[in-house]
DNA sequence: AATGAATGAGGGTTCATTCAT
DNA sequence: CATGAATGAACCCTCATTCAT
């Protein structure tokens, strides 16, 4: 698990707290469980088991399954494009930083492990069919697809392309997909650094005057 | 529904035909209820209804839920590998026309629709803790992949190119994943004829000596 | 119980009297746990289990409990109405034989015996805060109240009365209505030859002139 | 409601009257519940919220959900109780005064009302499978009788009558009941001084010769 | 006195599967 | 081949009750 969640430090904190933490928990084990199992087999009584706690308490927490599973992709949503925005800002203000900053970000260990992106893939293979998730999993998307096109806009302008801001951008972002999913079904020997690095000769291909590197 | 299963051409087939005909038959009303419900919310009375058979049938036809999924996935792998391996028998020698057709037939109508794109997020989506789906997944990804990167290295030697063969055929299978996605969370909006514009705009950036249009 | 469903005259029937014979069946035994155990103590296992068949089976045939409770008030009212309108059959057109037979109808044992005066007192008792009920039970009240109206007006019409018809009906039907509560309330000792004679003594008070026993 | 039970009046009491104070709270809300939902679907946490407590509250005050259900009928017994007997202290030794205050006293406001009679029913409706209901609805019920009784031997003593007083008592109370019954299934239209001229319209048919109207 | 967290048994219901017809 | 009845396990959820605070 990637964010330790112990008995030790639960004790002694008010109520409101236990309560964000029981939450949490049950994020977790609910995180666990849909990379494992899949959306279709996870059950309460697996996520209360994970979590070591009764399945009525999971009910008591979150009210319904539906309503578990939905907080738990607006988890996720809100680990992924804060960690893209927290690097943007420290990425400075000259585009091609940015752009390499994000392209990284996608790829942080934080983000891009096998356990998250199996699960983001499950939400996606429900999406269809549940509007919420569609909804939730489509605003996350807009947001990294409108900042990377701005990017590329100004990097354009600095710089000139080869390729049409709105065309790169496009081939960044899927590029960035199609690894995803290369990762998901082909995990084995899949190397984080080699990804960026492709990633990184296709922004060399279409931006040539760019410093490649300048960021080091 | 893309291939037509109608009552009318059911009379007057021996055995064997029948059978074939009614497991067809399951088949499309599968991938019906996934596009509709999900994997999860898929279940054989549904599809037996939405067939309009008896769901005792559809238990004699294949056996168990499971194995109906799996044809269900063989099916579509099925349709979708001998699509772009017929549009590569098509285009002939020349590897710029065999990457052009590759490209154009990942965004065929019969397979890129809003109906089998859920399927295949679908499958994808439980792929991660079911073997099965992912051996068939990984497998057809990695034909395609194996096929681009051949026509790539092709390419390469024939024109020269501004990106190793196998970033380049990264890219392009990137690009693809990432429309495919982008098509099934924002489906508004999505327009084929700029989705494959698109991927040949990066292929001019990657060869610029190739003959843009050649294949015309 | 008082209808029999044995196993024995069950084999040898088609699909339909199948199903039907299976309804009245688990009918019977929703009767049997409402008088045992009240409405809000029967659940679809113990119906199952008094039925003897599985408690998934009781939703096949009926699709979920509230129906069953539906159905089963449903079965109740039809044999209620159906007890005194055959009484009302026989009794031929003097008003006065009609009267009696209506009383000594809602005294009929099929009607009035403990089983089912308990189980209608439950639905009674559920009716304000579920329309089906009240609606069916409303119904059922408002048409036997109107059947003894129109025999009141013909007796006061041929032999006049000491009591308005409106007012003599609603007597003989509350003090039905009395008698059936006594019976549930404080059944010990309860005779029903005593109960028919007591509403008869009231007719002969409120219609000193009609041939008391003419039925005879 | 028409006990007014206000936070207002709740500070400055000792610790027992405070204690009260929150169990009559709390037996108006399950009053509330049971007419709105039923006995079946009414639940600790419904009450609670309802009563604007906590659940653990409702627990504290009254140790069981059963032991509240008690409480709450027997509150309702007491109130009915206490209603006719104070009315037959008003309405001094004449019987023919004392009978018509205990019917009038049935129809008193504070007891006939949709809300109270609908809970009566709930609690006849479980008292089959229910011994203590059965026990206090039937004293209560006996009690009404016994001196329902008493009243009409000493009418029939003074007055003469067309009816023995065990019948004419029996009339009463089951057009008594009846009304009750009436006024819950078919409650539109249900006039409070039509009900009680039309049990007074059946006094005077059984004692013709009492004073009707004497009361005043 | 009062709260909300926690439990665990049991509720109705779903569903893949089996089977007699 | 095809059907619908039948099963039983597992599902999500409810709820009376307990308990720490």
């Amino acid at each position: 698990m990637s964010t330790p969640v112990t008995e030790k430090n639960f004790a002694s904190r008010n109520r409101k707290q236990q309560s964000e933490f029981r939450k949490r928990q049950l994020i977790e084990a609910t995180i666990d469980c849909i990379d494992k199992l899949g959306i279709s087999q996870t059950t309460l009584a697996k996520i209360a088991e994970r979590a070591g706690l009764s399945q009525g308490n999971v009910v008591f927490h979150f009210h319904s399954k539906e309503a578990l599973l939905e907080q738990t992709l607006h988890y996720l949503n809100h680990e992924y494009r804060s960690n893209w925005q927290q690097a943007l800002e420290a990425a400075g203000d000259d585009p091609n930083d940015r752009l390499r900053a994000m392209i990284e970000a996608a790829f942080a260990p934080k983000i891009f492990n096998r356990r998250k992106i199996s699960v983001w893939f499950a939400f996606w293979g429900e999406s269809r069919s549940r509007p919420k998730y569609k909804q939730v999993c489509g605003a996350s998307d807009q947001a990294f697809s409108d900042t990377l096109l701005a990017i590329c806009e100004a990097i354009e302008r600095q710089h000139g392309a080869r390729l049409v801001a709105r065309t790169a951008a496009l081939s960044f972002e899927g590029m960035i997909d199609g690894l995803w999913q290369n990762f998901l079904i082909n995990d084995a020997g899949f190397k984080r650094d080699q990804a960026i690095a492709a990633v990184f000769e296709l922004i060399e291909c279409i931006y040539p005057d760019i410093r490649a590197g300048a960021k080091n």
